[in-house]
DNA sequence: CCGAACTGCTTGCATCTGCAAGCTTAACTG
DNA sequence: CAGTTAAGCTTGCAGATGCAAGCAGTTCGG
């Protein structure tokens, strides 16, 4: 007799690992970025002034803060985010999402949401689609980086 | 108006970097192999004769074979697995799982089901985790390397 | 029977990532 | 006000991983 969470927590882990690897092949070839870059900035282009400072991002991106200082700076060559330091705290280092960069997520966007389409492809019902969605949103609810 | 399929997909991909990140410390401080690591030997344990080639391996791990290879070899010198070639057809180098590889790998299930259960605590029915369960079960149904 | 194509495995190289140490700046304490 | 502590960021180092090349062994076609 299995338990029922670790076979949750299995299947969860294993079906990430699927998709992600379906998916990041043709991704980055389209956009010229990795799913995690566009993790990063989906996370700025959700931020109140589509910016936030180098620890904060790396929370809701439930990484490290030299991980998001080293995503930033190809970033920043390609124009895709920017640099602004903050007028009152030397310390920050905001990364600000440019025009540019609020481009290519828009476009990256579209063709993720294709790709994950493909992932339900025949065989699952909208209902279903659904059911999964607000589910795995019970996991992700109240995390500081809350997509979606 | 956000897209039913990708939203389950983000949170799907958010939801296990926030679990794996959440587990992965303790586990691999506890059992001094990482998760990774237990996955390999769970596809053994759940293969015929307790073994497999690399490459059948790698397939079903959703990895290189480059990668089995440098994760079987620590293991290896571990005493949880060990390298046994075929008679019949010389290329072929299986990764045989030993009884300490057996008895670690269900120490290891025991802690990660604890672990996979605390990530529900409380906030969830049992029901609701089953229902989980079942639609990702569809994800990875087919998959050669379905454990669970 | 022999060469060509293929398969399984390993290894060099590049990339990504985290941890720990170090630097700069801010805040707190006496 | 000075010294200490803490916060934010970067960088050196080590570990994990994929790709492509290389090697050994097998299979197929003539």
């Amino acid at each position: 007799m299995t338990d029922t969470s670790l076979q949750s927590v299995l299947r969860l882990l294993q079906s990430s690992q699927l998709i992600e690897a379906r998916i990041a092949g043709e991704f980055s070839c389209v956009h010229g970025i990795s799913v995690n870059e566009m993790f990063l900035l989906m996370q700025l282009e959700q931020a109140p002034l589509q910016k936030l400072p180098r620890v904060e991002l790396a929370k809701r991106l439930n990484t490290s803060a030299s991980t998001v200082t080293r995503m930033a700076a190809p970033m920043e060559k390609l124009g895709l985010v920017s640099r602004q330091s903050d007028e009152r705290d030397a310390r920050l280092a905001f990364v600000v999402l440019t025009e540019a960069g609020a481009t290519r997520v828009s476009e990256a966007r579209t063709t993720f949401a294709k790709q994950a389409a493909y992932v339900f492809r025949d065989r699952w019902e909208p209902e279903e689609i659904k059911q999964l969605s607000e589910l795995l949103g019970r996991l992700v609810a109240g995390t500081p980086g809350d997509l979606s």
